[in-house]
DNA sequence: ACCCAGGGTAACT
DNA sequence: AGTTACCATGGG
């Protein structure tokens, strides 16, 4: 707890919309505080009235891990408020504060393998259950599980976890990243159709995961996924497709959407 | 007990 | 090319 971190809130930065609008699963809140690990850190952190507080993180971290993972180096109040369409602008007002996290690719990849077909709460638990029997670290905090261990297991190894029909998927991926038939590299360096046909070689891959993970593993925020949830939205307020304005940030607008949706479901 | 969930696959027309 | 049953599990 000796060394904090401590960063006036940027502009349309909200710490809880941002960890809890359902891009990532492993954040937990507790006494006023967010706590979570990811790229190997542990983090403990924090918002108040006017600064972000990051608990036991050196300068350097914040620099090397916490500002990217939090898109701090984007301009978000440029991108939103070039929004000119209605729905989007309640959305906006309405969970302003929420940033696409760049979290790592493999983690993404997994976690949004996982996430089909299933519901949040328990997509948290699967998740929770893989990083307890397969990450390293101390007992609450472990690391997510990497791509080189998981593709060494088998389904009966993955039984604890109780993921269901989606365990065989989530071995085929990691054995196509570590052999390098997915590879993450090319994705990142090339145009977004290429990642999207690169993921879709991995069994229980489709459209959708590939879109998820190209949004928030590579931070291709032209991404959009569309779940249930959009396709409601889709249905409801855009027969004719998205605005105009929302062209190069669909992920972004998506993110709000989904979460306002949500949120205000009857 | 029932419906549904940040879907995808394979087997149908 | 466009439907549809089925997949495994458990939250609400």
């Amino acid at each position: 707890m000796n060394n904090c971190y401590r960063l006036p809130c940027p502009p349309s930065f909200n710490l809880g919309l941002s960890l809890d609008c359902g891009q990532a699963f492993r954040w937990h809140f507790k006494d006023e505080k967010w706590y979570g690990i990811a790229f190997g850190k542990p983090l403990t952190v924090q918002q108040t009235n006017d600064e972000i507080i990051f608990y036991d993180c050196t300068e350097s971290d914040f620099n090397n891990i916490w500002k990217d993972y939090f898109d701090f180096n984007l301009d978000y109040e440029k991108i939103l408020s070039s929004y000119d369409d209605e729905h989007l602008i309640t959305a906006v007002n309405e969970y302003n504060g929420i940033r696409i996290l760049r979290q790592e690719p493999w983690e993404a990849l997994c976690s949004f393998i996982i996430s089909q077909n299933n519901n949040i709460p328990r997509i948290k638990g699967i998740i929770e259950r893989l990083c307890e029997q397969f990450g390293d670290g101390d007992t609450g905090k472990k690391t997510f599980p990497s791509a080189e261990v998981i593709s060494k297991l088998s389904v009966e190894d993955l039984a604890p976890i109780r993921a269901g029909f989606r365990a065989k998927y989530i071995i085929d991926a990691a054995q196509k990243v570590v052999s390098g038939d997915v590879n993450f590299a090319e994705i990142e360096k090339n145009p977004i159709d290429f990642g999207r046909e690169e993921l879709q070689k991995i069994k229980g891959v489709g459209a959708k995961v590939a879109e998820c993970t190209l949004l928030y593993g590579f931070h291709k925020i032209e991404a959009f996924p569309i779940d249930v949830w959009v396709k409601r939205i889709m249905a409801e307020m855009y027969p004719n497709g998205l605005p105009e304005c929302t062209k190069g940030t669909e992920g972004i607008a998506q993110q709000y959407l989904f979460h306002w949706r949500r949120m205000n479901d009857r």
